[in-house]
DNA sequence: GTAAAGGTTAGAGTGTACTCTAAGTCAAGA
DNA sequence: TCTTGACTTAGAGTACACTCTAACCTTTAC
C-alpha cells in the first residue's frame, strides 16, 4: 500500500506551485507520474528524486527542453547511465563557465565600488581627469582601457 | 570637432545589435545620446563608458528598469555619487549571493557526476539499494536526506 | 534627379516560463 | 441529494527582453 501525494501535496513540500507542476507535466517533464482511474496525478515518494533533479537543473539555468531530454533518459533506466553522466558533465562545464563569468563581473563591480568611494571622498565623479597622469591610480587607467574593448564583456553569452 | 558614431558603428564596436540599442533608447537607457537636426543618434567616445556600464549591469542580471534608475543617477552628475555607490554595493551583494548559489549547485552537480560514474561502473543506477547499509557511501545517504528537504534547493529565488 | 544605403518611428511578433481562468469531473460529508 | 472542494483540461494572459517589419526620412554617389 503505497502512499500517494496530490499536486497540492507536492507543491507544498517542494515550493513549486501547482500551476508550475502541471505546466512541467504538460511540457513532458513529469512523465513518470502515475494517474488514477479518473486521471488524477498520483505522486509517490520516489517521484521526489527526479523532481529534485528538475529543480537542480532549472537552478543551473537549463531550459525546459533540455530537462525533458534528461528526464527521457531517466525514464529509460540503466541503458542511459552513460548519456546522463555525459549530460551532467556538460552542465558542470556550463556551470563552471557561469561561475567564472560572475567572478569576472564581481571584479568589475568591486572596481566600481572602489571608484565610487574615491569619487565620493572628492565629491567629483571625474576627479582623476584633473590629476597629473602619474598620480592617476593604475586601476583607473586599466579599467578605461578595458572599456574601449567591448569584447571583454561580450565574449560569452549571458544565459545559455 | 568631435567624432560621432552611428547606431551601426556602436553596434559593431560593442556587439549589441542596432535593434537592441534602439530598444534600450526607447526604454530610457540611452538618454545621454545626442541627436542631429534630423533626429539621427550621435554617439560620442564618452558614451561608451555608460554603455559599458549598461553591459556590466545586464550581465550581472539587473533588469532594465533598475539600469534605467542607475542611468538617471548617472545623468544627474556628482550629486548622485553616493546613491550610485549604494546601488553598486547592493548589486555586489546580489552577485555574491548568485555566486554562492551556483557554488552550491556545483556541489550537487559534482555529486551527480560522481554518482553516475559509480552507477556506470556497476551498470545499475540503483546499485546502492542492493548493498548492506554499512557499505553504502555516506555521500549517497547524505544526498538522499537532502532530497527530502526541498528547502535546500528552493530557499533563494532563482533570478532576481 | 534619383537610387541606394543608411537613418528614424510605432508597433507587431517571438520565445521562455510561467500564471491564471473557465469549464468540467469526481469523491466525500451534511 | 446536494454542496463543497480538490482535481482535471485547454487555452488565454503576463512579464521580460528582445527582434523584426513597415513606412517614412536624409544624405551621398552617380
Amino acid at each position: 500500500m503505497e502512499k500517494y501525494y496530490t499536486v497540492k501535496d507536492v507543491s507544498e513540500r517542494t515550493g513549486i506551485s501547482a500551476y508550475t507542476l502541471r505546466y512541467y507535466d504538460k511540457e513532458g517533464l513529469l512523465t513518470f507520474v502515475k494517474r488514477d482511474a479518473s486521471g488524477k496525478r498520483l505522486f509517490t515518494e520516489d517521484d521526489f528524486q527526479p523532481l529534485y533533479t528538475i529543480a537542480v537543473l532549472k537552478r543551473i539555468g537549463m531550459p525546459i527542453k533540455d530537462i525533458r531530454e534528461f528526464i527521457e533518459l531517466y525514464q529509460q533506466g540503466n541503458s542511459t547511465i552513460h548519456d546522463r553522466l555525459r549530460l551532467f558533465q556538460e552542465y558542470r562545464k556550463h556551470l563552471q563557465d557561469k561561475i567564472d563569468e560572475l567572478n569576472e563581473m564581481m571584479k568589475i563591480v568591486d572596481y566600481k565600488c572602489w571608484y565610487f568611494e574615491e569619487a565620493e571622498k572628492r565629491n567629483d565623479i571625474d576627479y582623476y581627469l584633473k590629476l597629473p597622469k602619474e598620480e592617476v591610480d593604475p586601476r583607473i587607467i586599466e579599467f578605461n582601457e578595458k572599456v574601449k574593448d567591448f569584447r571583454f564583456i561580450k565574449e560569452s553569452s549571458p544565459e545559455e
